[in-house]
DNA sequence: CGTCAAGCCCTTTTT
DNA sequence: GGGCTTGACG
């Protein structure tokens, strides 16, 4: 055994290298080399002499999978980190989607299949609606997908949910997640959710399959097993049903994403469920300040129910936890900027630096902020760069040259650029479709027999249909770089994008970069470049791309895409009621839990100084509000803080907010009022004025507001003249209520005496 | 068929 | 303040 693989790591780590045989679940903290035992756990399993291909390690993130696979090659030192020397290592779905390209023909599926992801739902989820005639007013496609991916998540097909369906609103969601399924189906698509069901499916109808797999993957390892949904616990669990090596490791403190499904007691459960399950807690940091950790401490502690848990550091030398008031958004901004700054003077560099914020809205505020200071700046999440138009537009030509069958590539590309085929050519086509009981492409094949369209618009959809035939054929002998420029010629890309503004040179830059991406794939087989690019489209995430950014630059993203990372200087803004805690989350308590545990992560990414930021006033949606420091804030021992203000009228919100206790068991702002207030009274600009109207902030409708945020779609309810009854929907201040007896009300939540039940 | 202007509803968070 | 849909017009 080499020393290597035990070298620096403490008795804790040790264990959890060593403890391979049967189930283990490893509790790791913030910052307490996880990664570092999980690969080291891996190159002791090999140097076992376990296979690399018998083992199995689920990331979250491919960034987090390719720096195990890097560190795994040095442990072992082997040569050439690309052979089959290494185990699989990927994200639940890039692993799925390995599964079901070798095997989903077994469920009677084309292993060709596209992915789709959110903008492609949403269109073909619009197509379903308008289908069977549901105003998309009445029901938003996000809406209805979110109906859908809550059952997905849940494993739940839809005749499970059909099953279960007890209301008529029920039935009618049923018959739209059928409708969507058949339609992707028919575009032989799949969506991100699919990936992970299809392969449960997969493995509960063909145990054959299965047998294969579990003989294969011996030794399975999953990663933030915290944020696992029900869907990826069933896969995990076939999989380690047969030889139960499964070694989960996770933060139930840093379950960030329950609102994708993820559940956190498959961690907190795993004992129950593994009975003679190994249990190893990773409690000593590793990154950040004894300063730092006792901060986060502070705020975590106070979610109930999380197993006992304290990290400790030798670091004891730490900088106080800054937290820094401002007038308005944009001196918080600035402020920011300009602590980057003051950093970098004493040598921190802008690539240990990072901007983090609750809401991608917050970060065209930095943004603006560093062009004016030039600092440079990557901004990771927003505006995805695979989601921009032209980038769209190219890659759904090569998904309809690969796949034509995708209808919605087809409808996509197929007046771009313009080719003179608009809506009503394209009706006409659809309606022929669904007569005919044929696809689009079918149809565009045999153009000429619909008369009804002109002639000369068949010609032009005929060249389309020549153009596409011609790219598929070049397929097998070009790369897909080479194959994609020569396509940007034949259809006049540049032209069509630019138009003499700034926006049309950088869309033009934007397809140079997809060129740009291409390229990695030039080792590769023509068709494999090709299929291996269309993948890597679908599933990179943002903080993948940290990677290939190299550059000296300060990172500006969400507190979600921070986990796993980590900067020397950390600075979390918009620490505001309403802002972080979101205002969607002020009034539930587990959302409340949540967004804790969010603040947690965004702290202990630092390793030596932490920044929170407020500003005491916002303009948001054009409006100007006033809201009170973040509660999370206040959780913070005085003696941990150094305080700073830009104003001297500042001491007022501090003293108000932490020596006075909160009007109420909860804060008395929060987006939910606050929206309604800048409606009725537009300038609360500032503070003393902000308090002024909190203390009257009890009002009767305050009541009503509670019930509002309590009530949703599906909610039961009460009322004293009609009984119980289910909403049936909800917009603003007024709802539809289906009562028990049969009638049907509308009313407005701030009249009527409704109780939520 | 394409463009432009007025009006709509917003916004959590992501693989 | 912004992105998207809708409706009128060239």
């Amino acid at each position: 055994m080499s020393d290597l693989i035990f070298d620096g790591l403490n008795a804790e780590q040790k264990r959890a290298v060593e403890t391979v045989d049967g189930p283990v679940l490893i509790l790791a903290g913030a910052g307490s080399g996880k990664t570092r035992a999980l690969t080291h756990r891996i190159a002791y399993l090999i140097e076992r002499g376990v296979e690399p291909w018998q083992i199995l390690a689920v990331t979250f993130t491919n960034k987090a999978a390719n720096e195990m696979k890097n560190r795994i090659t040095n442990l072992l030192k082997l040569s050439d980190p690309n052979q089959k020397q290494l185990p699989v290592m990927g994200t639940f779905h890039s692993v799925c989607v390995r599964i079901l390209r070798r095997d989903i023909e077994h469920i009677g599926r084309n292993r060709d299949f596209v992915i789709y992801d959110k903008d492609d739902q949403e269109r073909l989820m619009k197509e379903v609606l308008r289908e069977m005639n549901i105003d998309v007013k009445e029901l938003k496609p996000r809406t209805a997908l979110a109906h859908i991916g809550r059952f997905k998540n849940e494993a739940l097909s839809a005749e499970e949910v059909s099953a279960q369906a007890t209301t008529d609103w029920m039935g009618r969601v049923v018959k739209i997640y059928n409708r969507y399924q058949a339609l992707l189906r028919q575009h032989n698509a799949l969506d991100f959710d699919d990936l992970i069901l299809e392969s449960v499916r997969l493995f509960r109808e063909v145990p054959a399959v299965l047998e294969r797999y579990q003989n294969t993957w011996r030794y399975l390892n999953v990663d933030e097993y915290q944020d696992t949904n029900h869907a990826q616990y069933l896969l995990i669990s076939l999989l380690a049903e047969k030889h139960r090596n499964l070694c989960v490791i996770g933060d139930p403190d840093q379950s960030i994403y329950a609102f994708r499904g993820a559940d956190i007691r498959n961690i907190l459960e795993f004992q129950r469920e593994y009975k003679q399950a190994a249990s190893i807690k990773l409690e000593r940091n590793y990154r950040s300040t004894q300063q730092i950790l006792d901060a986060a401490d502070c705020i975590i502690a106070k979610n109930p129910g999380r197993p006992q848990k304290k990290m400790w550091t030798e670091r004891v030398d730490g900088e106080k936890i800054i937290v820094q008031e401002t007038g308005d958004e944009k001196a918080e901004a600035r402020e920011a900027v300009q602590s980057v700054m003051d950093r970098m003077a004493h040598g921190i560099r802008l690539n240990e630096q990072v901007v983090l914020y609750r809401t991608n809205a917050q970060s065209r505020l930095f943004e603006e902020a560093c062009m004016k200071a030039s600092v440079p700046y990557r901004i990771l999440g927003g505006v995805k760069f695979y989601a921009r138009a032209e980038v769209k537009d190219i890659v759904a030509y090569l998904h309809a040259i690969h796949n034509p069958q995708d209808a919605l590539a087809l409808l996509r590309i197929i007046n771009v650029p313009s080719r003179k085929i608009g809506e009503t050519t394209i009706a006409k086509i659809q309606a022929w479709c669904s007569a005919e009981q044929i696809d689009l492409w079918t149809a565009l094949t045999q153009i000429d027999g619909m008369q009804e369209i002109p002639e000369p618009t068949r010609n032009r959809i005929a060249e389309f249909v020549a153009l596409i035939r011609k790219f598929r054929d070049k397929r097998s002998h070009m790369h897909v770089g080479e194959l994609t420029k020569e396509l940007l010629e034949e259809i006049k890309m540049e032209a069509w994008v630019k138009d003499d503004t700034t926006e049309g040179e950088s869309r033009w830059q934007n397809i140079g970069e997809l060129l740009t991406v291409m390229q990695k794939y030039q080792g590769l087989t023509p068709e494999e470049s090709f299929v291996s690019f269309l993948e890597e489209v679908a599933l990179v995430s943002e903080v993948d791309k940290l990677d290939t950014m190299q550059s000296e630059a300060l990172t500006l993203m969400t507190l979600h895409l921070c986990k796993g990372l980590e900067f020397k200087h950390v600075i979390i803004a918009g620490c505001e009621e309403g802002i972080f805690p979101h205002s969607n989350a002020l009034f539930d308590t587990e959302q409340l839990e949540e967004e804790r545990r969010l603040m947690y992560v965004g702290m202990t990414r630092a390793k030596d100084i932490l920044c929170l930021l407020f500003a005491r006033s916002r303009s948001l949606w054009g409006s100007v509000q006033a809201n009170d420091m973040s509660r999370f804030l206040d959780d913070l021992p005085p003696e941990l803080v150094e305080r700073k203000s830009d104003d001297v009228m500042s001491g007022v919100l501090w003293k108000f907010s932490s020596s006075e206790p909160r009007i109420g068991a909860r804060s008395a702002t929060g987006a939910g009022r606050v929206e309604k207030r800048s409606k009725l009274q537009p300038y609360r600009q500032h503070a003393d004025l902000s308090i002024e109207f909190n203390q009257d902030a009890l009002s009767r409708d305050d009541m009503n507001q509670d019930i509002g945020n309590d009530l949703a779609e599906g909610s039961r309810i009460r009322h004293p003249v009609f009984g119980e009854g289910t909403v049936t929907s909800k917009r603003g201040d007024i709802v539809d209520v289906q009562f028990d007896s049969g009638e049907k009300k509308r009313f407005a939540l701030s009249i009527a005496p409704l109780e939520v039940m």
